[in-house]
DNA sequence: AGATTAATTTTGATAACTCAAAATATAAAG
DNA sequence: CTTTATATTTTGAGTTATCAAAATTAATCT
């Protein structure tokens, strides 16, 4: 049986939550609600339907984690979700702020085959327009472990690689400050006192942008 | 509220099977029902609640019809279905005999904005890889007129314009008759009592069809 | 008209997903 | 080590969409 997109849902969020995680913790269901979009009590029925499937493996009281199978599961609706965002940025036009609505709704809609051509179309690609590792077709994806705006080197040359958020005002943010994917920027300070991150980007503009916002922007030296 | 993907199928064998029925009569339910794809109870449950929500005009024992926002809102589902498979075929490289399952999952997933783009990309097209005609914006549709190979006239070059028919065999059945829209083609003999029409198609293959599968290839002549 | 046949509607159940709010377990704080 | 706060689970109920099968209506055929 194919899983709903309910079922894919829930999935994709629990891998996210892992990922971010680097640790391999169990993910509390609070949490995975949260992300989800329903009240906790949904999550917990839904996760005992799921860890009955063997998609996850359910501690109550404690959390869940992915399985095997459920993680794989999971890289597959991701790749198909960050396929098409980039498909939608290069072939349509569309803006890399706008494409995560409606990848949302359509990874649960593309056929394998078509994941496949598009796949084949953009000459089989890495990253998504937002820097997001693209899963393999079996769910095996490599990925890198990459500075962010906090742990970065000070006053050294660093390329924005990733941008671990998908809400629009903020990539809009990003766009019209030049701090996208690919975008060469240097820090200038950082203040934790002030929850401050101050950055020089193209054109020697520079930005304060706060920590939590650059905690969100990946970075990579030129000599990695 | 937004019609669910459900709803917005029922709308569409509604559009469909009035289109069939040249004359304005009422479509039974379980005609709809089974082109739906439910038992007969099923669709008179859901048409009750269409016609609540003034989508349709019901009459009990009798049949349904749709009323001018249902007849819109099912021509915007086929304009987003059409164009899709138009999309697929041209950009994506498919067979014109796949894209039809495709776009069935597609339809309902693509928002407003994304269909203008695949418009706009496709030089607004009239007519989608079967021929049949995309409704505007609106859910304004130009519908021609077209003969088919039981009314056309015989020993005359017609050119195949439209099939109405989406089954994956059958399509691909014309494929390798030369017998897809676009290509030229000449009706030899019709003969009622063996249920034949003979086809002869490019480089003189002849061809014999039975008059169920003719009735669904839609032709013009030369100077229509 | 009366009986048979065919289509439609109704009824009762089910599956998947959800929420609100009560009950319970765990963690934190005094 | 109790009390309090927080997170989780359970319970009861609602929505949407479906089916099987019984009941009803309409149509057809003597």
């Amino acid at each position: 049986m194919l899983p709903s997109s309910t079922v894919e849902n829930y999935l994709k969020a629990l891998y996210q939550a892992e990922a971010a995680e680097s640790d391999q913790k169990l993910i509390p269901i609070g949490q995975l609600a949260a992300s989800v979009g329903v009240v906790p009590g949904t999550a917990t029925t839904m996760v005992k339907t799921l860890a009955e499937t063997g998609l996850v493996s359910y501690e109550p009281y404690t959390g869940v984690r992915l399985t095997e199978a459920g993680s794989k599961l999971a890289a597959v609706v991701l790749r198909r979700h960050r396929l098409i965002e980039l498909f939608l940025v290069k072939v349509l036009g569309m803006s890399w702020t706008e494409v995560h609505e409606e990848a949302e709704r359509l990874e649960h809609a593309t056929s394998d085959r078509l994941i496949e051509l598009i796949d084949h179309m953009l000459g089989q690609p890495s990253v998504d327009p937002h820097g997001d590792p693209i899963p393999g077709p079996e769910g095996t994806v490599t990925s890198h472990n990459y500075y962010n705006l906090l742990d970065c080197p000070l006053h050294t040359p660093v390329t924005v690689t990733r941008v671990t958020d998908q809400d629009a005002q903020f990539l809009h943010f990003l766009e019209i400050n030049d701090l996208k994917p690919g975008q060469s920027i240097e820090i200038e300070t950082r203040d934790p006192a002030a929850d401050s991150v101050t950055v020089r980007s193209k054109n020697n503009h520079r930005i304060a942008i706060g920590m939590r916002a650059a905690a969100k922007l990946q970075v990579t030296t030129s000599n990695s």
